[in-house]
DNA sequence: GTAAACCCCGTACCCATGTACGGAGTCAAG
DNA sequence: CTTGACTCCGTACATGGGTACGGGGTTTAC
């Protein structure tokens, strides 16, 4: 059983608690995008709120399509003693997402009359996902 | 210089016009994504406006976060002959990019609300970043 | 008709993001 | 104190999405 003393987790609680691979987390260690524990329970590694946090924190930026660099940026706005550049950085980040948010209104919309309109031709109409798409 | 005669796009010339590189195009064709042109001007094949329309409807697709895969179905729900099956298909990605899309405006408020908090204290407030990312 | 710029094809290589594997050590329960 | 699950560490392999390279053929402009 993974064991749990207190509020200690083991890697392999961790890794469950995140919903990753234990390796997965071993490789952000090894990448920097996670910083190892400086409390140990023997030879074993003991992790926190702190990790798990930030774990999940990676995964939900990931989804929102950030490369793991782009993550480690963005997390490090935190802490960030030059707030000059960490507000230039996240706004630069705003109006990536504001980008991007955008395209994906028209994709859905653009889906969505895809649907409609399937729902009453056989006349393939001028595909709206491409529309959309291509659209500037 | 890119021959360019009446409306047929040497491979150089489509790259160049879809922003893309020349390998990036074979390897789309390799992979079934971007069909081969029938028209010929010797050796040389010719590409046209609708493999330039296509080639961008992938980059953009792309930028929303769709895999090479994804998009292939995406775009082929066009000329999909069961209405039903796209129309499931379809629906499902709108779903998929509602979430998308409800995510990264929660990311987008998380980082204004960093910008504004940034401006006016030094003390780390309690990072909205993180926090955004971290909510479910 | 020659040179520069392109194309074709095949194969090999690259980077990001993990995943797998294996040997050795460790922990906790029974 | 043994046993089974787990950890550690290092290295190797996998997958997606390209990029690079090299030898040889083709076009086009001059």
């Amino acid at each position: 059983m993974n064991q749990q003393t207190g509020k200690g987790l083991t890697i392999g609680a961790l890794a469950k608690a995140a919903g990753v691979g234990v390796e997965t987390i071993r490789y952000y260690q090894r990448r920097g995008l996670l910083a190892e524990p400086t409390q140990m329970r023997g030879a074993y590694r003991v992790y926190g709120e702190h990790e798990l946090t930030r774990l999940r924190a990676v995964r939900r930026a990931q989804q929102l399509g950030f490369s793991l660099e782009e993550i480690d940026g963005l997390l490090a706005l935190n802490e960030d003693t030059d707030r000059e550049r960490a507000r230039a950085l996240a706004q630069s980040k705003i109006e990536l997402l504001d980008d991007r948010i955008r395209q994906m209104q028209e994709m859905r919309n653009a889906l969505t009359e895809l649907v409609g309109c399937c729902q009453r031709t056989d006349a393939p109409a001028p595909c709206p996902i491409l529309r959309a798409l291509s659209s500037e």
